[in-house]
DNA sequence: TGTAACGAAACGAACGACCGTTCTTTATCC
DNA sequence: GGATAAAGAACGGTCGTTCGTTTCGTTACA
């Protein structure tokens, strides 16, 4: 197999799917042709093909290239994160949470296309026992992190899940959904607000009594 | 026009559409045929067509259905949270989520769908200026709240719109991305320990220097 | 009270368009 | 010259929708 062959194969591939990725994000994946990818790559519904057996080809490599992405950037996330429970570190899980989101918005939108068309099939298993993964994830790193001041008690693999999916969230409603001041302030704010409240809590000293 | 006529005609409205839903929300709208929806709710594709101008009709009238119920839901949810920083409370407004998201999971079903395969075009503005709608909905019991011990300085818009999302999102992975213990623990403890979280804080005194 | 009339409900065949895929042909590279 | 890339016509099937027809329930009138 020549090495230019090769070469231009994989950059007519990278053209299709990028075509298909962007009908498939606009009109769902029902909801796209193959003549539609035809004319949004520029090349003819035969050529691809040449290169695809089927139309469910071309969007399971489409999400093998963004998983393999996505799986680097969630080792790079893990491996970034130190003093997990340190408020300038919640800072910065807060930073790369958002890049996480909007840095790949597309592997989010073929997740939503995957669940809605395929009931999932395609991600399956993504998502099963996040907790403990990231649990497993971070290590010893999550339970030295609460002997660095008087921890309060909550579970350090709930409390650092739940603040990874409040960022998560809040940043995939902006960046996916289009919502642009989910929290009705800036980033900045918001964030900096949520490591308050996560932190220190919303009451400087215990609740008052009810009533 | 007789009366019976209308309620068979409900009826028959009813049936379809509920068949409708079934299949758009297994294999999404585009992948739904009207024959589908004829063997699915047992009426003839013709007879379909005499209660429906279009596919996407039967499409909207469930949407219309289902917004209906939700709005209900939601000003039942408003109106029911007092005193919402209290603890207690916040405990009852966990659970009022819970209730939002389990008692309709295919509304959120077909929100879903709508951004994937309409680009949200259906369910466009719910999600606008949701802090700002909580603001409103609230109104003074939100500050007054603040008034009720030492409170730590967050606004409070900001954070009664946060906690409602972090449990909402926690309800959602469960009943819609079929996540079992998004937390890794049962719904009881998350619950509790989000709210410890978010009212205490996680450390019990100010955090320590970092190094 | 019986019945003619009429519109709604029901059905499934039929229509034209478009679907995913295959086939045939031509051009292009080692 | 033999594989690969490229193109687009063609195929069988399915799509959303329309059509013609029959059945049913109500109403108007005798």
């Amino acid at each position: 197999m020549p090495a230019a062959n090769t070469r231009d194969a994989e950059r007519a591939k990278k053209k299709i799917e990028a075509a298909a990725l962007k009908t498939f994000i606009h009109q769902g994946y029902h909801g796209t042709s193959m003549r539609d990818i035809a004319q949004a790559s520029g090349y003819s519904i035969g050529n691809i093909y040449n290169h695809y057996k089927t139309k469910e080809a071309i969007y399971i490599s489409l999400i093998k290239r963004f998983e393999a992405r996505m799986a680097e950037k969630r080792n790079e996330f893990m491996a970034g994160l130190g003093d997990v429970f340190d408020p300038a570190e919640l800072e910065r899980l807060a930073w790369s949470v958002h890049d996480i989101v909007f840095s790949m918005p597309d592997y989010w939108r073929l997740m939503y296309i995957d669940v809605v068309e395929f009931r999932n099939r395609h991600f399956a298993g993504s998502f099963h026992q996040f907790a403990k993964k990231m649990e497993a994830a971070l290590g010893e790193r999550l339970h030295s992190s609460t002997r660095r001041g008087a921890w309060g008690g909550v579970d350090p693999a709930l409390a650092i899940t739940a603040i990874y999916l409040q960022f998560f969230n809040y940043f995939l409603l902006q960046k996916v959904f289009n919502v642009k001041e989910p929290l009705g302030t800036s980033d900045q704010k918001a964030v900096s607000q949520i490591i308050q409240m996560m932190t220190r809590g919303l009451w400087d000293r215990p609740g008052p009594a009810k009533g």
